[in-house]
RNA sequence: GGCGACAUAGCCAAGCGGUAAGGCAGAGGUCUGCAAAACCUUUAUUCCCCAGUUCGAUUCUGGGUGUCGCCUCCA
């Protein structure tokens, strides 16, 4: 396949170290707060490039980080480490604070079909491959000690900016507030590997060394967990653009003075959502998260699906009006796949070549995630029998992970039930069937006697009290939907 | 100031040198007491601007303009 990488900038070729398998490193989350939905656009994208490869046949294996310690803030003048700040803020310990975090990360993750890598390494739990690393690191001298902590001294290195064409004169120091240039620093683009000093002196989590006590730099936790469990040749890094520098330019800085040769040739980041207002940030900005979603009434999935409608190397403006055309289109792609026979039938696998090579083909180029969706309306409008249709869309599932066979089967289902219900009903007697789960049981019957009492009014012709009741249901969030003898309800 | 990405209809968006996919919204129609849903039909003489290369440019090159990101907290 086709991807752009980020080292050379330019699309090339996938390849890989050995033949048919993956090593992918993400960077994962730093877990003082809730994931926001730009977070989450990465971890999006970022699972669709995973079962893509896998897909594709490609044998894979993902690591991911999660930050829980020293990770420094500039928010305020006083400067906190931020675990520390949400400890403080909510009360509770740091290792408290980042198990709950890490949680609410994976249980968004489950939400938006995101697979969770098969290792997960937590920083905290690696100190001591993280010290080992630093004393080779120094061994090799490109390390040095200054004002109390280790610095990586770049000057030691050929190429430093390796992601653009910068000279460090041009390096503006400073340019965010709270930002000071650190006098033991030998080199302007030097970063520390293990402080002892620090400005931020109430740091809550230390830890023996031979530099003394003190908590690890930030860049030299991923180094250290992609190499103990992907081995010295990674295939791919991922990470939201904004690591490209200096988070992913001081990785690759560390890991290949330890290592003495290449690390990683591929580089994968994804673009920013924004809003109309800007960027999306933890520390400043509108901060959406899974469950605002959820309370406004929207899936998490067609968030998923809003994400998968743009390329992951444009950067994407959030919007609410972009979500609601999003959650019609879901809904339509919903019922049209309820709409297909069920029945197993034998698969028309000329029909199905032609149409999952279209697939393929938007993915390979550059994972065009766009145009793979297009495909899913491909297949719907395809001249072939159902049951290869559905194939092909579970299929092309296994990759979007939109939950759409699932959907389209409650569709089904609630569909039936309601149409078993008024068949079974005498005559006269008309069936209501509420489509949203959780419902209480007050409203529901309220909600029931406006339908019947709607229902009279229109067997007595009387067609403005009809929909004056219905206007009525509006204004409650319940939009109905008639059929023969039967009426189904939602509520937003 | 330096570095990088992007610019296509009301909105989202594909397009990778051969004459503008798809989705949402809108319009018209079938169905319906009216709606909703579903289905059918329809919606950019033109791709930020100016040059250049070419038989031919939305696509390539150069120069502008605009938007966004990074420059030691961010996905």
């Amino acid at each position: 396949m086709k991807l752009y990488n980020t080292l050379t900038r330019t699309r090339g070729e996938f390849i890989t170290h050995e033949p048919g398998k993956v090593k992918m490193y993400t960077c994962g989350p730093t877990v003082y707060h809730f994931a926001h939905i730009g977070n989450l656009r990465t971890y999006i994208m970022e699972d669709v490039l995973e079962k893509y490869l896998r897909w594709s046949g490609y044998d894979v294996t993902r690591c991911m980080n999660i930050t829980d310690v020293g990770h420094l803030t500039s928010d305020a003048d006083t400067g906190e480490d931020k675990m520390l700040k949400g400890a403080r803020r909510e009360h509770k310990t740091v290792m408290e604070i980042a198990k709950f975090y890490t949680d609410a990360f994976f249980a968004d993750c489950r939400k938006l079909n995101i697979k969770i890598p098969e290792i997960v390494v937590p920083a905290t739990s690696y100190i001591d491959k993280f010290i080992h690393m630093i004393e080779v690191l120094l061994e090799k001298d490109y390390a040095y000690l200054s004002g109390g902590n280790v610095y990586f001294d770049t000057s030691k290195l050929e190429n430093y900016y390796v992601f653009g064409n910068q000279e460090a004169e041009d390096l503006a120091v400073g340019v965010r507030e709270g930002v000071e240039a650190d006098e033991a620093k030998r080199n302007k683009t030097d970063f520390v590997l293990w402080f002892t000093k620090s400005k931020f002196e109430d740091q809550e989590l230390k830890w023996d060394s031979p530099w003394g006590v003190g908590y690890p730099g930030w860049h030299i936790e991923c180094s250290a967990i992609s190499l103990w469990n992907l081995g010295e040749y990674l295939d791919l890094h991922c990470g939201g653009i904004d690591n490209a520098f200096p988070h992913h330019t001081n990785e690759i800085a560390q890991s290949e003075a330890y290592l003495g040769h290449p690390w990683c040739p591929q580089w994968f980041h994804v673009l920013h959502l924004n809003t109309s207002a800007g960027k999306m940030s933890k520390s400043s900005g509108e901060f959406l998260t899974v469950s605002l979603l959820e309370e406004r009434g929207y899936d998490p999935l067609v968030y998923r699906l809003f994400c998968l409608g743009s390329h992951y190397r444009k950067s994407l403006v959030f919007s609410w009006e972009g979500m609601d055309s999003t959650k019609t289109a879901y809904q339509k792609l919903v019922s049209r796949i309820a709409a297909l026979s069920p029945e197993e039938g034998a698969i028309d696998t000329e029909a199905f070549d032609a149409l999952r090579a279209r697939f393929a083909e938007a993915m390979d180029n550059d994972l065009n995630t766009a145009l793979a969706v297009t495909a899913l309306y491909d297949v719907l409008k395809a001249k072939t029998d159902d049951a290869t249709k559905r194939a092909l869309i579970a299929d092309f599932d296994r990759v979007l992970s939109l939950g759409l066979l699932e959907a389209a089967e409650k569709v089904r289902i609630a569909q039936k039930a309601a149409a078993d219900a008024a068949k079974a009903a005498p005559d006269a007697e008309l069936v209501v069937t509420c489509l949203t789960e959780g419902v209480d049981s007050a409203t529901r019957s309220e909600v029931e006697a406006l339908i019947r009492e709607r229902a009279d009014a229109k067997k007595a012709k009387d067609f403005a009290a009809a929909d004056a009741i219905r206007d009525r249901l509006a204004a409650m969030g319940v939009t109905l939907k008639d059929a023969k003898g039967a009426v189904s309800w939602e509520k937003i």
